[in-house]
RNA sequence: GGGCUUGUAGCUCAGGUGGUUAGAGCGCUACACUGAUAAUGUAGAGGUCCCUGGUUCGAGUCCAGGCAGGCCCA
């Protein structure tokens, strides 16, 4: 047997497990990549998962995406080395490691050591290690997995250490400060997981003031001046002097009053409308002008007041008459200065500030649509000053360093005037009780109110979030942090970010785009204990510094340090082994230049600077591996979810423009979510998770593989339905997997084996194996493209489309006869070889997609041609798809023009399938034609050529082609829009209509003069042929189909013997079921005995030979008696029948 | 709130540069076909192409504004 053979159906689990086993006993995975030694690379990055958790569905889409382009690289020829990764540092193993011990964050390195807790987060991070292991297995994502880089080996943090030294050197690394959640009881900063903790948010009732921003009047502002409506003149008698202008003041609202000293900026939204109004001051009644967004006027202002007379208006009068001025949108305010509400302390920053600048997180939701900004007490507030170049008020204290109004226990430092010292908030838990007890907010207010610069005080109720540990409220306050200085190389990043290739492209241009377009430096620091430590240690005054870029400095410096007697020896001396985690650096001590002990920053840096540090991590690079690493830098490509945008592309991206100035990745792949089958995120909790290894051992690897990227893009979110993977199952792989069959059992009773040169020429080929030959290479074409394209799901489309609807349905369909008979002829032959050349180039083309089952398919198709393959070594020789070369397309056997007259052969099966459905005639009954009206000799031609495959599929004699001269034609006229529409415009509608008014004497005019002049409403127009279709759908007296421009008509007319043929095909159809129903095999021979009945003898009459042909009867009697049997039923009547097999 | 993205049949998805009658598969109904077939064929039912405006002779497609879902960021 050249071919096995295999029961019907398919375990293709079984499929995926035996084929994994044979990689793995025979290395093909390692041959992949060592039998492309010396070719040209293909650079593939593995971002690194965590093992922390068991790995998902999700899982299994990320990794085929990357697995693909990695195969069909190595198809290609390419080299692909895939070093697998683990990223084993962060917040969630530390979380998850709390959450085990039962402690907090505030126990570590009391309750528990920090050594031991780092040790526990060790063992935590690989804990699901085996799993994931597992599922890249079973899955057949080809990684390796024997030496991975793992970003807490020392070798691997000594790396990122050599790379901020790097950034150091190059002035990239920064001590700053972000505004971060800050509880001033407990003095420490909180984490967002933190403040996530149930009962951080309470409702909180506060002071809230409209504070005045007394706008100057200059170029920028002028339009809030010069359009004051001079016709009232009452108002300019008001304030008694005729050049007299009210104030205008910018209204902005605050829910935190003591943050108004500290005020340098007005954020407006440019897109919202602002009204000017005129009013007064509630509090001093002086007349003034205020600007707020439109949308929000009538929450300041009452009905009752608008356009109120201001001539009558009196102090203390409740309603406040107001009038609107102008409006604005946000961006024609932005740039207009206003003067310093409070000013207790020096401001060097002063002619930067005091500006309106544009903010993306205004709202008219709440307050006036303008946003004060203090950029010492606000995320936002001090991100958006940062990019508006707006500085923050800082003040000098005792030591002569910066620092912001409010000290670090919450209270104003003693420059505030007469509010120095006080608290912001009740931090120190005095007694409020007193009568006149005034909180800061209040006694601010006061004070505003006062000085004509409040517009509206009111309490307030809202959540805050509050310190989970004092219940005390959380300030937003400037804490130290170490940044790299992204910002500066911001064009560069723009610039190189252009010459990615990102899939979809709108991840590239917009999500990563306007995310650089908006760059901040970036914040490194997290006050954490796993993780890669910061290398930078500084004097206690901070003037002198350090940063360490590698183990070896590091022990230079600390022999320093013991001659200084800032240590008492090196722990290192005696080649100890390095951990370069907490708590082992902390106990580092060094010696400045001055002779100073330095200290280390206690910072842990963020971990999407490990996983963005690994193309050079990976290789202990910068330290040693130069060579390889440059070979391996930048990547050809890579691919994560989406959610990684701002994560690890953006880091392996800033990274390698600042060390390289250049990409870090050219094609990059970012895709989407696995959501369950009704479009919910899945989640453990919700019990809507989908277990990958229960999917891969029920539908095997290769279907779900094949779903996840079929079904939709992988940029676009999957919806993942079971149901799914079942229909691919089914209709894909079943198909395949029948259509190898199908092959398999005649190659083997004829025992064909192909060669792969000793090949039928294509030009003896008929036309049905030279079409499918002709598709296969238009679909080898296509499927490349798309693989180039990094469009895996149009590929696998086009091979599923190929198999199912071309090969299985059309070509194997038709030439089933060829398979079934007699001896192996040239025609036979030619069959065979066809169909292997279609299953074995689809094996290769689907291998990146369904790598287990196109090594199935490949082996089974070619283990039997192996041995000679390899004497010759031609291109079968491997003995796995994977290690094969794609085959490229031979153009030269595209025959558009066979493709398209085969569509035509299809088209006209599918009607004349129609018309006898119609007419209630099945298709075993012999007919004698259809009818086909053609309009020109091409089509007629084409059809000609595949006449004998229509009249097969159809069953009927011959194909009637009906053409002008025939003169049964009704024509039909339609008009070409697209022409007409360019040519007449408006005037397409009534054009149009007369087209389809078109005479036959018309439209034989138009077809025989080239063109037709028609008269509309006294205008003349000149049609020519182009502008419209002219179809026959219609033939008088017939029953017609028609699709487009095809029409068919079936001739229903029954003569005798098509009768009697019909008759014979029934008894054949019998017959072979009862072969069937008996058990018989293919190859069996038989003799039947029927019971007498005239119609059945007729029939046997006239196409015994047939008959016995077709059921392979060596005798086909009659009798009068026959008993025992089985009885054949048709239509009319049944027959007993003895059937028996033949010896010999 | 911002950026990006999706919205077409019960479900999953196609629908270059606008062209008048919007398709496929699955599912459903009916009939047929079947010596490779858990396949296949034919027919039927099933659509406010998310909504509202606009541009145009003509909009599923282009523009504007919304609505709803998703992701990321605040």
């Amino acid at each position: 047997m050249n071919y096995p053979e295999f029961k019907q159906p398919l375990n293709y689990g079984q499929v995926g497990t035996d084929i994994l086993a044979w990689w793995k006993q025979n290395g093909i995975f390692e041959k992949s990549v060592s039998t492309r030694e010396g070719q040209p690379t293909f650079v593939f990055y593995e971002g690194p998962p965590s093992a922390n958790g068991a790995p998902g569905i999700h899982h299994v889409m990320a990794r085929t995406v990357k697995d693909i382009f990695c195969r069909y690289q190595t198809l290609l020829g390419k080299q692909v080395h895939r070093k697998g990764g683990w990223d084993t540092h962060g917040l969630p193993i530390e979380l998850q490691v709390e959450k085990e011990l039962g402690i907090t964050k505030e126990d570590i390195g009391k309750k528990i050591s920090i050594a031991d807790y780092n040790q526990r987060c060790r063992e935590t991070v690989m804990r699901f290690k085996a799993q994931w292991d597992d599922l890249t297995e079973k899955m057949g994502y080809w990684v390796d997995l024997d030496d991975p880089y793992i970003t807490f080996e020392p070798e691997y943090i000594e790396s990122c250490w050599a790379l901020l030294k790097k950034l150091y050197d190059k002035g990239l690394l920064y001590k700053g400060y972000t505004i971060q959640p800050y509880s001033p009881a407990a003095g420490t900063g909180l984490s967002s997981h933190e403040l996530n903790q149930p009962g951080t948010y309470r409702d909180v009732k506060d002071t809230t003031v409209v504070a005045q921003f007394r706008v100057k009047r200059d170029e920028k502002s002028e339009m809030l001046f010069d359009n004051v409506s001079l016709d009232e003149v009452p108002l300019a008698q008001l304030y008694g002097d005729d050049n007299a202008e009210p104030e205008v003041f910018i209204l902005a609202w605050t829910t935190t009053p003591w943050t108004l000293p500290a005020n340098t900026a007005l954020a407006v939204g440019p897109k919202i409308p602002y009204a000017l109004v005129r009013t007064f001051n509630p509090y001093t009644y002086a007349p003034i002008r205020v600007v707020l967004a439109e949308a929000l006027v009538s929450r300041y202002f009452s009905e009752k007041g608008k356009d109120a007379s201001f001539e009558d208006f009196k102090p203390g009068d409740k309603v406040l008459p107001w009038h609107l001025e102008g409006s604005f949108k946000g961006s024609d305010l932005v740039g207009i200065n206003y003067e310093r509400l409070f000013d207790f302390v020096p401001f060097e920053g002063q002619e930067r500030a005091f500006r309106v600048i544009p903010g993306d997180f205004v709202t008219t939701e709440d307050g006036t649509g303008i946003v004060h900004i203090s950029p010492t007490f606000g995320a936002d507030d001090f991100r958006v000053a940062q990019q508006n170049d707006i500085p923050a008020l800082m003040v000098l204290d005792d030591e002569g360093k910066l620092g912001p109004i409010v000290d670090r226990t919450g209270r104003y430092v003693k420059q505030m005037g007469e509010f120095g010292g006080r608290w912001v908030k009740n931090y120190d838990g005095h007694d409020e009780s007193g009568a006149d007890y005034k909180t800061l907010d209040e006694s601010i207010v006061i004070k505003m109110k006062g000085d004509g610069t409040a517009f509206k005080v009111e309490k307030y109720e809202h959540t805050y979030p509050h310190c989970w540990r004092t219940d005390k409220p959380v300030l937003y306050y400037p804490l130290d942090s170490w940044f790299i200085k992204t910002t500066a190389v911001k064009d560069r990043l723009i610039e190189l970010n252009k010459t990615i290739n990102w899939k979809p492209e709108s991840t590239g241009t917009g999500r990563f785009g306007n995310w650089l377009e908006n760059l901040v430096d970036w914040n490194l620091s997290r006050s954490r204990y796993w993780g890669t430590p910061l290398p930078i240690w500084r004097t206690q005054d901070g003037t002198e510094e350090i940063c360490i870029g590698s183990i070896e400095q590091m022990k230079q410096e600390i022999d320093k340090a013991v001659a200084a007697k800032v240590m008492t020896h090196n722990p290192y001396a005696n080649g100890e082994k390095v951990d370069l985690h907490r708590p082992y650096v902390d106990d580092i001590f060094l010696v400045s230049p001055g002779g100073e002990p330095m200290y280390r920053e206690t910072d842990l840096i963020d971990v999407w600077f490990d996983s963005g540090a690994m193309p050079y991590a990976q290789w202990h690079y910068p330290i040693e591996n130069g060579e390889k690493f440059k070979q391996n830098f930048p990547a050809d490509f890579i691919a994560e979810g989406v959610d990684q945008t701002r994560g690890w592309f953006f880091t392996l991206h800033a990274l390698a423009v600042m060390l390289e100035d250049s990409v870090a990745f050219k094609n990059v792949m970012a895709n989407g979510l696995v959501l369950d089958k009704n479009g919910n995120k899945m989640s453990k909790r919700l019990g809507n998770a989908v277990d990958p290894f229960a999917t891969i051992s029920q539908f095997g690897p290769d279907a779900t593989r094949w779903y996840m990227i079929a079904n939709a893009q992988p940029w676009d979110n999957l919806k993942f339905d079971l149901a799914g993977i079942t229909e691919v199952q089914r209709r894909f792989f079943g198909t395949l997997f029948n259509t190898y069959s199908f092959y398999a059992l005649y190659a083997n009773l004829d025992g064909f084996q192909a060669r792969e040169f000793d090949r039928t020429p294509h030009a003896e080929l008929g036309e049905l194996d030279r079409w499918i030959l002709s598709k296969l290479q238009s679909l080898i074409l296509e499927v490349r493209g798309h693989y180039d394209a990094y469009d895996p799901t149009k590929a696998a489309r086009a091979i599923q489309d190929f198999v199912t609807d071309q090969l299985s349905n059309w070509h194997v369909r038709l030439s089933r006869r060829r398979f079934w008979k007699g001896e192996l002829t040239q025609d036979k032959r030619a069959a065979y070889e066809t169909l292997q050349e279609c299953l074995v180039t689809v094996s290769q083309l689907m291998s990146p997609i369904a790598p287990f089952f196109a090594e199935w398919l490949y082996k089974n198709m070619t283990d039997g041609m192996r041995a000679e393959a390899i004497t010759n070594n031609t291109p079968f020789a491997p003995e796995s798809v994977h290690l094969t070369l794609l085959v490229q397309a031979d153009e030269a056997r595209i025959d558009k023009a066979l493709e398209e007259r085969m569509e035509l052969a299809q088209r006209i099966s599918s009607l004349t399938h129609s018309l006898r459905k119609k007419s209630v005639l099945k298709v075993r009954q012999p007919l004698q034609r259809i009818l086909v009206p053609v309009l020109n000799d091409t089509t007629r031609a084409q059809v000609g050529l595949v006449e004998d495959l229509i009249c097969a599929e159809v069953n009927v004699k011959h194909v009637e082609f009906l053409d002008d001269t025939s003169g049964v034609l009704v024509k039909s006229v339609k008009p070409n829009f697209k022409r007409l529409g360019q040519q007449y415009g408006p005037k397409l509608k009534v054009v149009g209509a007369r087209i389809q008014q078109m005479t036959a004497d018309e439209i034989s005019t138009l077809e025989k003069t080239g063109q037709l002049t028609v008269n509309i409403d006294g205008e003349t127009y000149t049609l020519a042929p182009d502008d419209v279709e002219i179809r026959t759908d219609d033939l008088p007296g017939w029953l017609v189909a028609t699709d487009g421009p095809l029409t068919v008509a079936l001739d229903v007319t029954l003569t005798d013997e098509l009768r009697q043929e019909g008759v014979a095909r029934e008894l054949v159809n019998r017959l072979q079921n009862l072969r069937k129903d008996s058990g018989l095999e293919v190859q069996d021979k038989i003799r039947v005995t029927l019971g007498q009945q005239p119609e059945l003898q007729a029939a046997v009459l006239s196409f015994g030979d047939y008959i016995r042909t077709e059921v392979q009867a060596l005798a086909l009697d009659f009798a009068a008696d026959v008993n025992g049997g089985s009885v054949l039923e048709f239509d009319d009547y049944s027959v007993p029948v003895q059937l028996s097999v033949a010896k010999g």
